[in-house]
DNA sequence: TCTGGGGTCCTAGGACCC
DNA sequence: TCTGGGGTCCTAGGACCC
């Protein structure tokens, strides 16, 4: 058996934990640059608050009701994050850390009664992080997801769900559309309509070698894990990443190169910090700056740089990375995105090197290590490079950004005694 | 004025090899 | 009628996830 453990409203509940004085009330998260909505609590959810809806359209709907705003605040969520993941590895011996809010359980040899561990589990987040999080139990991850859904949907059954057999699972798919399920996206739903296929029910009853033919193999392993065999293994192991972005919308909107390429400096120096977070080295990067696609000739230009050798240098990087928005840079216009994506990654274990490599550089190696312990200590930004500039007029708008409570010294709530 | 960011996997098709 | 067959690697694009 397997259970999928998800916070509740993830973003805006960590905003909760350490506001109180928000709880039960409508609270909403927006996206980087508070550009779109990307969480509710449940009362704003009540509002009728649509998700992934650009702010400023209801900008005016929100102040009327009330509504408290966050900006997002990654370091805060990631940190809340990581405390639910530790208490939640005490409850199985295999895990894996699905997202940012999601774990998969597995709950191989453990007792019977799985709904009341299930309930155990729940109330132990709750009193240790206070996070409220829902439980699904089912025998593959896909049932699980399901067996989640419907723990969140149906109030009786106090957030957790145990599907463990045929009858209680078919009693979900048949009431649910066949885009609800994990690995089924609009455009498949689309086109399982035409087909005739609607419930998630009628997709666990279509023949698995067929939609295999029509679709590709994903679609397969999700029609046999619907039918209670699990297809889809646990993932245990954290694995390197094998590309990184870092790419931002602008809070004010540049039209010069100068602009574009501290953005882009700054940029690259964030994804070089995750890049040696992992141990690794990327032999080539891609750029791209564009204009917003809402305007009526939008531009994009990107461009893939291939470097002579691998390295996690941000100096180095940053240079090449430069270059490229040079080449791609266009006169009287104005941009709304820019990105940087490392793209071509591998562990620095197993450098292949060739007769051109340049020799080993231990100063190149220090200052990064240096560089990312100031970092680390003092916060984001404390130390960076020349190129980044000074001003960063095109940072992105964070109006609502609450304190990074837990990992700031500054940002370390009070508490008022007597 | 204002419309997110960061990933993964699969497939098809082309180049190239013997 | 009939124009080899099979394999690998790479890339772009599509689809999906949260």
């Amino acid at each position: 058996m397997f259970a999928l453990v998800d916070c509740n409203s993830c973003y805006a509940s960590c905003e909760q934990v350490f506001r109180p004085d928000l709880r039960d009330k409508p609270v909403i998260v927006l996206s980087n640059n508070d550009g779109c909505i990307i969480a509710r609590s449940k009362e704003a959810k009540r509002l009728g608050i649509p998700d992934l809806q650009p702010y400023f359209k209801l900008k005016g709907f929100l102040r009327q009701q009330g509504v408290s705003i966050f900006s997002a605040n990654f370091t805060l969520y990631g940190d809340i994050s990581h405390r639910v993941m530790t208490t939640l590895r005490e409850y199985a011996a295999e895990v894996e850390v699905y997202s940012i809010d999601e774990m998969f359980l597995s709950f191989d040899g453990l007792p019977d009664d799985l709904k009341t561990y299930g309930q155990e589990i729940k109330q132990r987040i709750w009193r240790d992080v206070r996070m409220p999080v829902s439980v699904g139990v089912a025998p593959s991850k896909t049932l699980a997801k399901l067996a989640n859904h419907a723990a969140k949907k149906i109030s009786r059954l106090d957030g957790v769900c145990l599907l463990d057999t045929a009858e209680k699972w078919q009693w979900v798919q048949a009431r649910l559309p066949v885009t609800k399920v994990w690995g089924i996206g609009s455009r498949t739903g689309k086109r399982l309509n035409t087909m005739g296929i609607r419930s998630i029910l009628d997709l666990a009853r279509a023949n698995p070698k067929h939609m295999r033919r029509e679709f590709n193999v994903n679609i397969e392993r999700t029609i046999t894990e619907l039918n209670g065999t699990p297809a889809i293994d646990m993932e245990t192991d954290v694995e390197p990443r094998q590309q990184i972005y870092c790419t931002r919308s602008f809070g004010h909107k540049p039209g010069d190169l100068y602009s574009l390429q501290t953005s882009i400096s700054a940029y690259t120096a964030r994804a070089a910090e995750k890049l040696r977070d992992q141990n690794s080295e990327t032999k080539a990067l891609q750029v791209f700056i564009s204009c917003s696609r809402f305007e009526e000739e939008p531009y994009h230009g990107q461009q893939v740089v291939e470097l002579p050798y691998a390295t996690d240098d941000t100096r180095v990087l940053s240079h090449y990375a430069r270059l490229a928005v040079e080449q791609l840079y266009r006169p009287n216009r104005l941009y709304a995105r820019a990105g940087v994506g490392l793209i071509d990654i591998r562990s620095k274990d197993f450098q292949q090197r060739d007769f051109f490599y340049p020799t080993d550089n231990p100063r190149s190696e220090a200052l990064m290590k240096t560089l990312d312990k100031i970092n680390h200590r003092y916060g984001h930004g404390s130390a960076f490079l020349a190129a980044e500039g000074q001003k960063k007029r095109w940072r992105m708008r964070q109006a609502f950004l609450s304190p990074a409570y837990t990992t700031r010294w500054q940002d370390i709530p009070r508490v008022m005694l007597g």
